[in-house]
DNA sequence: AAGTGGTCTAGACCACATA
DNA sequence: ATGTGGTCTAGACCACTTC
């Protein structure tokens, strides 16, 4: 009769038009074209707005859609695979390094910060701001956190702030050997200050990647850096990574 | 609590929830407690229950909170670290395997999975479905591909299918040496299945792995493991990685 | 000025866990 | 049966970009 079917498993309205969608942008949307307004793409699927919005937040999160406010939604072009290295090379301020100094300041760190780097807890460390920069585009915004001791014989005539400053200390920073070094990968979202250096709004996911650079058996310096995680795919070991995505799927026939 | 007045920048009002909350997280709550419920904490801080939602949504992808439907939101203990591993030591099935075997099938893979295997695109893989465990809660859920050709000696006598097969295939894929890994690890959001392998909702927030497994100039397997983003801090490198979470904040003063 | 995505509201109903 | 978080609606206004 006028019943309507029972449905065993009432799958979530946005989860289906997150799939509809993904579809959609894989057979018929290419790299950089823009998509029909929220509005209207909600009236076209017959849903409200936020629902919608709940679709294409998941798609932005998953990499497959760019928005931009007063601008549009636009299809994402594939995560560009950023390499963190694992080797002993990749020392701030060394060869392979593709992080460029933005400022540097003296102030006392956050107490997680100074448990690490074994400072008391008002000692002042310098605090260098760096900014990663890959396909022309920003990728990852940084915090390097160097204890006095690391840097003993930066000079008091150096600039006293400013980028000047921040090649400075990872000029100093060079000297001692490396030992080793530990990453940690976990996600965040940006604060404030992260979200205007990467083009972004506060609350955008990135992937916080916390870096302890040990020489002479103690922490050096510490990283706390975080990449966009909806542009950048974090790429460890000897090559450049594996590229996996989900592309078409095909289909039973 | 007191309310807060600004008016030349107007912060986004979850924006600010956030923060409170926060700081109310480090000082009035400890880990495990429960908070009152969503439209109680609406009511309490005058903002729909949406907005109060919104903040949240924030602070679980943060791995401060945790939900559940059904019964409350609670202070999530500090995520716990998961050791990847980056030395030639972790091989599917080795020593230091966390991993348990779940299942096997042979299926096609999907497309940009086959073309990293180098195998023909409707030629049949092993697919096995492992999970990993760590404290007790279920923190990854992996789909490891094995080409036919890395176990070739996989008799046809052992169990069609099911966990006594996925343990036949790991067994055989121990005999080649491993001559090198390749990790990537970027944003995803869990699907039906690896969402309920994990205790989540589809859709949840999650560390995608993807491991190249390398062996006599070819790729013998390919895994990609799904880390639940809200529990885990993902660690490299020689030890357990750095204890770096935000924590009470100190003020300038 | 017009159009976009971002924020916010005040409801409603549903799925799930627990007692 | 009750209470929880999860989904959904139909509006409104705001911040931003572009024309």
């Amino acid at each position: 009769m006028g019943t309507t079917q029972l449905e065993s498993v009432p799958e979530p309205k946005y989860w289906h038009l997150k799939t509809v969608l993904s579809q959609a942008l894989d057979s018929e949307f290419s790299v950089g074209e823009i998509l029909p307004n929220e509005r209207d793409l909600a009236a076209r699927f017959g849903v409200a707005r936020a629902t919608l919005r709940q679709a294409l937040e998941q798609l932005e999160l998953e990499g497959r859609l760019q928005r931009r406010r007063g601008v549009g939604t636009t299809v994402a072009p594939p995560r560009m695979g950023v390499s963190l290295g694992t080797g002993p090379h990749v020392w701030p301020g060394g060869p392979d390094d593709a992080w460029q100094p933005v400022d540097c300041t003296t102030a006392v760190p956050p107490a997680a910060v100074a448990e690490v780097l074994e400072t008391g807890p008002d000692e002042p460390v310098h605090i260098v701001r760096r900014s990663r920069v890959s396909h022309g585009r920003p990728v990852a915004a940084e915090l390097l956190y160097v204890p006095q001791f690391s840097v003993p014989e930066l000079s008091g005539i150096d600039a006293p702030s400013g980028a000047a400053r921040a090649r400075a200390v990872l000029r100093e920073l060079q000297r001692p050997a490396l030992e080793r070094q530990e990453n940690a990968v976990e996600l965040g979202s940006a604060g404030a200050d992260d979200a205007k250096e990467l083009d972004r709004l506060p609350g955008a996911p990135v992937l916080v990647v916390t870096t302890r650079f040990v020489a002479a058996g103690r922490t050096a310096a510490l990283s706390v850096a975080t990449y966009r995680a909806d542009t950048c795919r974090l790429t460890f070991g000897d090559a450049g990574g594996v590229e996996i995505h989900a592309g078409p799927q095909r289909k039973a026939s």
